[in-house]
DNA sequence: TCCCGCGAATTTTTT
DNA sequence: ATTCGCGGGA
């Protein structure tokens, strides 16, 4: 019974080992960054089977489905690999569709309902405003969207939402009175459409465990204990779901920490955390302080940020790491200096300590941040790797592939289903999209089942576009037959030929239209590779309606590239529960960090603070700060000055280092002759010394883009960085599925890296680097 | 119905 | 800078 004589249990300090040993009933452990929390998750899941729980009574709620999949690994390490199989361990959305597709047909679903992503949301909403003849200025549909999902995560379903005057009365004033009927008809069409939004995945859940005390009673039976990673962030709904669940047996752990709440703007509540005693009597409560993860000096510095809160549980956060290098604060005159310089640090750093390109991190406030930093690491031929921003499956050419897959499970899916009718173009204009729109309305149908049905109804639809219609329907249903018989690949091979989607961009011939239907088959290959690993797993079948849960609720983080010695670009928001030796936060600017939109009142602005704190414990050796005093915005170059937070960290534990040679020398001089490094607050008020100084070294992207455009001849290929220093043309290779192989050619950048493939048994591929699984025989 | 070109809005963060 | 939606003409 005690496998390994619990050996694990002695890898723990004192601290972590209390809440790892304490028996039943509920706990929460309130931990500091980097103090060893996710290992504490993971030993006590494997304690827990250790002493005879059985892995199936077990669900286990985690941030990232990466941080599952990883949790899983480790525990199957300790306890063995079958009995870990059984563990429920995933993000809340991912566990909750699980769960709707077993029982969510009580509440009237088909188990093989679509996920909607918030595009989708948001194209459906925008219909239904043009459609009920309002105003789109006034009703703008990202902020209904966005409405309307804060809603969802309150709990305040359509109903409850007229029966409160407050906020009828609060949409009213905003002059917005419809919003009530515009959620109404929302969550009526998503429903016709056999369709859940993210917010529904949680919603419903709790519909589905409020309405049927049965079905809730087996959750309650099944999931013994539950522990939820990331307790701080989860919002009302999510926080019901928990509740309910525990409630039989109250073998509830949450871990968290308060001082790294940043998702309020999706609902997540901070006072969840902090009313966790007293929602559940007689909590065992625990505190993880000591940090593993960083210097003295990354600690202290965080910790004088985050004391400029009010709000927060007492928790003192220290360290026996080394004194370590005091954080480097940098600025620079515009960004694409920035970018330069985090660039030409990186190479230093790289080559001083032995660093490899993993080692490094650049976290930024806002996703289109990306782009100086990087040009600058492109340049230095700097290995990188985009985490979230445009991920693949948002691509255009991906997303329309995937909606022919959609209607094919799930024909009643509206959203696919306009996405994809008259792409490639078959002469189905929007006139006629409208008439079926209107007549599924008032039919209380599908608009599939309204072209099903279109002889009958006796629509006013000419006779050839008629035609056009059926000959569209019965295409969609060739589809379906075929997808009962063969797997996700074939079927969705067939269906991108058979549509005439790689045609339509293969014709086109331009640079760009290559690069989509070369993602097109690299979606192929995707979809290949997951039917062949699906395979492996018992209770996996690889078919189509899997490999698009997948999809939609995949995050970037979740993705596994296979090669990942890069610098890792993304924002802060995704960087939490990571770590990296040398950290670079770079646009430390008013009104962008903090944000502009979140400067208003002193919640907004604690949030953001917490956000530093978050993106400063990221670093394990050295932090470095970077600001700009120009920066391109809306594509003009914009003043800027130094963020607040620069001087709220206490000056012991900062340098501030000042460009000595960057091409504006003059303007170093002029700013270190009158204002030197002492005062800090005097920087704010740095201009340049004679207006705008020129800019130099940005390329000029849109010029060299208009001209491949016209003669595609010309389009230089962009030089390539290799990824893998050893991945260079003429590498042999081996590939998981097409055996060994000579590289003839790389091309492309960042996520778009491919490489031309010889491959031995005969054919020539070009894989997308990131995907493909690839070998490097030296 | 399709295509082109103009103007507006966009940049907060994500499942 | 880039994307999106819309109006007008073919």
């Amino acid at each position: 019974m005690f496998r390994n004589a619990m050996s694990y249990i002695d890898e723990l300090n004192e601290a972590q080992r209390a809440p790892v040993l304490h028996k039943d009933g509920p706990l929460m452990v309130i931990a500091g960054a980097g103090s060893g929390k996710t290992r504490v998750l993971t030993y006590r899941i494997a304690h827990l089977m250790d002493l005879g729980v059985d892995s199936f009574n077990i669900l286990a709620l985690t941030f990232t489905n990466k941080a599952a999949r990883e949790m899983k690994k480790r525990i199957a390490d300790i306890v063995g690999n079958s009995e870990a199989k059984n563990l429920w361990m995933g993000t809340f959305h991912s566990v909750f569709a699980k769960l709707l597709r077993f029982d969510g047909h009580k509440l009237g679903y088909p188990s093989n309902f679509t996920i909607y992503d918030t595009q989708d949301s948001q194209r459906l909403i925008a219909s239904i405003i043009k459609e009920m003849g309002l105003d789109k200025d006034i009703y703008k549909y990202k902020q209904i969207q966005n409405r309307i999902s804060s809603y969802k995560n309150s709990l305040i379903t359509v109903k409850a939402y007229f029966q409160n005057p407050e906020l009828v009365e609060a949409d009213a004033m905003a002059k917005r009175p419809r919003l009530g009927e515009i959620y109404q008809n929302y969550v009526d069409r998503c429903f016709k459409a056999g369709a859940m939004d993210f917010d529904d995945l949680l919603l419903r859940t709790n519909e589905l465990l409020t309405r049927f005390p049965e079905v809730l009673m087996k959750y309650q039976d099944r999931f013994r204990y539950i522990l939820v990673d990331e307790y701080q962030d989860t919002n009302h709904s999510q926080y019901l779901i928990v509740k309910a669940l525990a409630d039989r047996y109250q073998n509830i752990c949450v871990v968290g920490d308060d001082a790294q709440s940043i998702y309020s703007f999706r609902g997540a509540n901070i006072s969840n955390i902090l009313n966790f005693q007293r929602d559940y009597g007689d909590v065992g409560m625990y505190r993880l302080e000591q940090n593993y993860r960083s210097t003295k000096n990354i600690v202290n510095a965080a910790n004088s940020i985050i004391a400029k809160n009010k709000n927060q549980l007492e928790k003192v956060v220290w360290t026996a790491n080394d004194q370590g290098n005091k954080i480097i604060i940098h600025r620079s005159v515009t960004d694409a200096e920035e970018g330069r310089y985090v660039a030409s640090s990186i190479w230093d750093n790289r080559m001083n300590h032995q660093m490899g390109n993993g080692e490094f991190a650049v976290l930024y406030r806002t996703n289109s941040q990306s782009r100086a930093i990087e040009d600058a690491l492109r340049k230095r031929d700097i290995p990188y790797r985009i985490y979230g921003g445009l991920s693949f499956y948002q691509r255009k050419e991906i997303k329309d592939v995937l909606a022919y897959l959609r209607l094919v499970i799930n024909p009643k899916d509206e959203e696919a289903l306009k996405r994809v009718i008259n792409f490639p173009s078959r002469g189905i204009g929007q006139t006629t999209v409208d008439k079926l729109t209107v007549a599924a309305n008032h039919y209380g149908r599908s608009i599939f089942e309204v072209m099903e049905n279109l002889a009958k109804l006796q629509l006013k639809i000419n006779a050839g576009t008629q035609r056009k219609l059926e000959d569209f329907v019965t295409m969609v249903k060739s589809f379906q037959i075929m997808n009962q018989g063969t797997d996700a690949f074939t079927l969705a091979e067939h269906v991108a030929k058979k549509t005439g989607l790689l045609l339509e961009f293969k014709k086109d011939g331009t640079p760009e239209g290559i690069g989509r239907m070369e993602n097109i088959e690299e979606l192929l290959n995707g979809i290949k590779d997951f039917v062949e690993g699906q395979k492996e797993l018992a209770d996996a079948t690889g078919s189509i309606s899997e490999f698009l849960e997948d999809v939609a609720l995949a995050t970037d983080l979740d993705k596994d590239t296979g090669d990942d010695d890069r610098v890792a670009l993304m924002t802060i928001h995704l960087a939490k529960g990571l770590e990296f030796p040398y950290v670079y936060i770079v646009g430390m600017e008013e009104d962008l960090f903090p944000s502009a939109m979140s400067m208003n009142t002193r919640s907004e602005l604690e949030e953001e603070r917490r956000l530093f704190y978050v993106a400063l414990t990221r670093a394990e050796k050295q932090a470095y700060l970077t600001y700009t005093q120009n920066r391109y915005r809306w594509g003009k170059l914009i003043d800027a000055e130094p963020s607040r937070f620069l001087e709220e960290i206490d000056e012991a534990y900062v340098e501030n280092l000042t460009p000595v040679n960057d091409g504006y020398r003059y303007k170093s001089m002029i700013d270190a002759n009158i204002f030197g490094e002492v005062d800090k607050s005097k920087l704010r008020q740095v201009k340049p010394a004679n207006g705008t100084p020129p800019v130099v070294g940005r390329p000029n992207e849109n010029q060299l883009r208009k001209l491949r455009k016209l003669k595609p001849s010309l389009s230089s290929p962009q030089k390539a960085t290799p990824l893998n220093p050893a991945l260079a043309e003429g590498a042999a290779v081996n590939h998981s599925r097409f055996g060994r192989g000579k590289v003839l050619k790389i091309e492309g950048v960042g996520q778009d890296k491919k490489a031309e493939i010889q491959f031995e048994r005969g054919d020539v591929k070009k894989l997308l680097l990131r995907f493909a699984k690839l070998e490097v025989l030296s």
